[in-house]
DNA sequence: GATAAATAAAGAATATAATTCTTTATAAAT
DNA sequence: ATTTATAAAGAATTATATTCTTTATTTATC
């Protein structure tokens, strides 16, 4: 992992399909060193996939919700119980086990506040073991970053 | 977009570098409609861009924090002043304005705990206008969708 | 119901990029 | 100074993307 290396994430990262002969031409070099390092990045797993972004207005999902998850039981078994609930919800794109004020905190994507109503009193609330739930809505995504900081 | 837009779409998500020839094989059509649907999938907006995935524990961002901010004042010189400097932090790679308990959702990666801090109390804490700061530490990463739910 | 227009897909041909292989340079070690 | 290892260069090959032309299918109009 030299400056290179760490030069080839960075374009690849913001560009997912760039050439391997513009990374070449940027950093200087000629195709084929900059080929195995990708090849060597890849294989060991510094990069973990390749993704299209796609854009979640344009796919009708219009809001996004933080909500914070509060367990009334905090046994493993409950953990892992309501882990394996959530992971089924195709509404909750991202979910954290958190140490905080809140127990579990999850990203919800939902085409509208009728949907998310939905997720909320049938899905969600209807699992066991939930003690309190605190929904924040997001008004603006104020930063986006998809690429980590090198 | 109609189902094979959709089934397109849901492919690219999962794997950006799949060829064009094997989404058609999976599709039962010829590349040459592929090609076209994917070029007006990315002309029309619903395809924003392609990325390149970097596992953050390889390059040594060991931490997750979800961090609760509440401001002082919120006359929309003050809130726009906050965004700008939170965008400029690099350690900040999300930053949502919410409706609920707080004003701001943002998240943050560090290589460790003393980066964090260092990040606390000489960059976010001294913004003027912060009122109260809540840092929620992610245990496990239960559930990290990077595809939107189709 | 027949005909025309539009749309979508197929097939072939070309251009571009990825990948492999061989050679050359550079740096580190004995 | 000589060997060994590493990295890059250059050329050749393979695979994929892209373009162009033709054919089928659907939709609209008389």
């Amino acid at each position: 992992m030299d400056a290179t290396d760490k030069a080839i994430l960075l374009l690849l990262q913001k560009n997912g399909k760039i050439t391997i002969k513009e990374i070449a031409e940027r950093l200087n070099l000629t195709t084929t060193p900059i080929f195995e390092r990708v090849k060597k990045l890849e294989r060991e797993g510094f990069i973990t996939s390749y993704k299209a972004i796609v854009d979640r207005k344009k796919v009708n999902l219009q809001l996004i919700i933080f909500c914070n998850v509060t367990l009334n039981l905090h046994q493993t078994d409950f953990l892992k119980k309501f882990e394996k609930d959530i992971q089924q919800f195709p509404e909750v794109v991202e979910c954290y086990h958190v140490a905080g004020m809140f127990d579990y905190l999850i990203k919800i994507y939902a085409k509208n506040m009728e949907e998310y109503q939905q997720f909320l009193s049938n899905k969600l609330a209807s699992l066991e073991n939930i003690s309190k739930v605190q929904s924040s809505f997001v008004m603006t995504e104020v930063k986006t970053l998809s690429h980590l900081p090198l």
